[in-house]
DNA sequence: ATATAAAAAGACATCGTTGTCTTTTGTGAG
DNA sequence: CTCACAAAAGACAACGATGTCTTTTTATAT
């Protein structure tokens, strides 16, 4: 696993606010972990971080939840994973090395720069919107799968 | 950082040894973690894998050490991560869903099935003798750089 | 034989991620 | 205005990766 849990997390739940979308204003906490079987409070504060950070709205009190904005669905991948993992995916070298670049590279840099320029740069192209295929259906299973 | 400490540990010492196998029958862990400044005690452990898995060979007692083996070289990065930090990077999603293939996709699948495959030949086409490059002192040097 | 020194092994500490539980804050319903 | 309820916030537990320290095993130099 590539990924942490948090960013799947954040991002099966936007794609299931986007699918829900159209027939609700904005959508539960509760009902996201029960739809995604993801803990509550965890998922309370990966959402409260996409909130914070204006991936998503959010509103308190009797009727509150979250709901997409006009940005989330165009926001890169990319964006999405330094907001909720940090940048080391993208920044630091594959072993750790404080300084590894051009000039001064780990044993490894020259081998896998191509395959890891290939997963920036799609991690960078492609937007979470790209990712909400038309058959719903389908994509609903996609997001309980896990 | 995508593959773990260990795993860096480990490659690292490998390429060091294959530096000194010129000079030397076999080399002790002490001036393995001194040189590349990794902790003694957490670099054997890792060591010791190495050694069960036929990967390096070792000897106790007074004049032991590690050394390079006939088959050492020639092993692919992929096998020594796997040995090291397990199939996680090659077997799993990449947001941890359980049963994510094609024809159960988590949303992210076929979006990254690409970088993802080079990432994975990468490591499996490269092995560790292919990153012990003519230039000794530039290679020593990318192995202190951490 | 005995001492020495090295790998091997095992107990425990630290730290970040993940997960649970409780308390606080804020907003709309009534 | 007050209550109900949801997000927000914070304390703490579980777990794996990493790291430190001590003890055991084993080979060999003397």
């Amino acid at each position: 696993m590539i990924l942490s849990k948090s960013f799947g997390y954040a991002l099966r739940s936007i794609i299931y606010m986007a699918l829900m979308n159209d027939t609700k204003r904005n959508v539960q906490l509760q009902e996201i972990s029960d739809e995604l079987s993801v803990p509550h409070h965890f998922l309370g504060k990966v959402m409260k971080r996409l909130a914070k950070n204006g991936v998503v709205d959010s509103t308190k009190g009797r009727t509150g939840g979250f709901m997409l904005n006009e940005h989330t669905l165009s926001i890169p991948l990319k964006e999405l994973i330094i907001l909720i993992e940090g940048d080391a995916l993208f920044n630091s070298c594959v072993i750790g090395f404080k300084k590894c670049n051009e000039k001064n590279p780990c044993p490894l840099h020259y081998q896998i720069v191509e395959a890891r320029n290939k997963m920036i740069s799609t991690y960078a192209e492609t937007k979470i919107g790209d990712l909400i295929i038309p058959n719903k259906a389908e994509l609903l299973k996609s997001l309980l799968a896990a």
